[in-house]
DNA sequence: TAGTGGTCTAGACCACCTT
DNA sequence: AGGTGGTCTAGACCACTAT
């Protein structure tokens, strides 16, 4: 197990106690976060980048510093967590787990570009808020990284935090495709929605140090889950009518 | 009008010679653009950093740096251009315009949090890719800053594109939410589908330097459109029963 | 005016890949 | 072994905001 260089560390550190929620009254400056790790001021701002990236922490020239928002999107890049995102909010999220096993997938391994044989660990969840199932999940690591996986419990935990704890894997590239689709007779019935209503499908293939190594297919009702992608510092235009209560609606025409 | 970063007329630079096409058989070094630019390889390395990021460019320890795709997901963050998404697959798009005017908007406003009088510049447009009509899009962008848009032909242009050239405006910041519902009877006219066909739809709000500028609707057809968000070095997952082509379906059960 | 973050420099060492 | 990118340092100056 490699260690992981100074600013991810530290990267890592200030999430936590973020999230621990130490800083609600102010955020330290790179000075004294520089002072505090012992590490200069570019080791420091490159720790924050992410952050700041992410919309967790803004600030800006003469500004200093704050908080915006500790519910994180999880991971690198235009990713998130579907459960962050609904505890976020308050509500209580659970899973029910369908399958968590070792398989082969032929098309799995095709999608991935890998050897046809490769094992994979799979897991096929009902995700649920207050009760109502609102998305259907199902995804294939490859089993050589993620084989404590298997005997986790994933009704109250997400795969990625298990990952990041137990596996110490946290992934570095990807892509994801979003379509909407009608649910199938099968699909609808998991969801407890009627057949046709349309659905926030999302694949998403993701990478370790350049390799393929996930597939995750979600399956969501439409009508339960809001996508939500922020971007730097956008505190100006959150919570005015977005996810949370319901959006501004504007008729067409 | 503000003079940009150097790193950043540095990365603007590169992205137009990397859509021109002059890198393709290999990606200069980050010694050999110090050199070149005559700045500091951090300077380079940060020029650099939003281009590896949406997995434009990519490379890592010991590799040299390469082209891995010049179809760019326009402007920051996890924030994509439908238009070029469609054209860099070879297709043909442009919009019909339905309105392109002065408006103010009691709803707009209050979405972005603004004075319920602000004059905003509102385009409504039907985009269609070979003549099919996939996506409706409207938009409203604080007039102060976009006035230029009224006069400008959007049939073939994207709007996003005349904000940079003509208005030398970038967003820095936003949210977009993203869901699925069915198709209104208006709109599935407009889109030329059955109503209640799913519909994939994203509201975007904007920043411009820690103020809100712009809100925006999209409405895109399920089954002719594919969001896609890459980031990183995503090379090893691309293209392999990816977006172009159909995806690889795996039954469900 | 003091303090913050934004930009930039000129070096250094290391891990890794290619040859 | 040589060259690449990844990490890190210790400075510097500037633009901006708060007071």
């Amino acid at each position: 197990m490699r260690t992981l260089p100074r600013w991810r560390q530290i990267s890592d550190d200030l999430l936590r106690r973020l999230q621990d929620g130490e800083f609600v009254d102010g955020f330290p400056g790179e000075l004294a976060l520089s002072e505090r790790y012992e590490v200069s001021r570019g080791t420091i701002r490159q720790a924050l980048a992410p952050l700041r990236e992410q919309g967790i922490v803004g600030g800006g020239r003469g500004r200093p510093s704050y908080v915006i928002n500790t519910s994180r999107t999880s991971g690198f890049g235009p990713m998130y967590s579907l459960r962050e995102a609904i505890t976020a909010r308050g509500g209580t999220e659970s899973s029910h787990v369908l399958a968590q096993r070792l398989v082969t997938s032929k098309e799995v391994a095709t999608a991935l570009d890998l050897d046809l044989d490769t094992p994979f660990v799979q897991v096929t969840r009902v995700r649920t808020a207050d009760g109502t199932p609102f998305a259907l999940d199902r995804l294939w690591i490859i089993a050589s990284i993620a084989r404590p996986l298997l005997e986790a419990d994933l009704t109250e935990t997400s795969v990625y935090g298990v990952l990041r704890s137990r596996c110490d894997v946290e992934f570095d590239a990807g892509v994801e495709y979003t379509r909407s689709v009608p649910a199938s007779a099968g699909i609808a019935a998991r969801l407890e929605v009627a057949e046709g209503t349309p659905l926030l499908t999302i694949r998403r293939k993701s990478c370790l140090a350049g390799r393929p190594v996930e597939l995750r297919d979600t399956c969501a009702a439409g009508d339960r889950v809001t996508l939500t992608h922020v971007f730097g510092d956008a505190s100006a235009v959150l919570g005015c009518g977005g996810s949370n209560g319901k959006p501004i609606e504007i008729p067409w025409d």
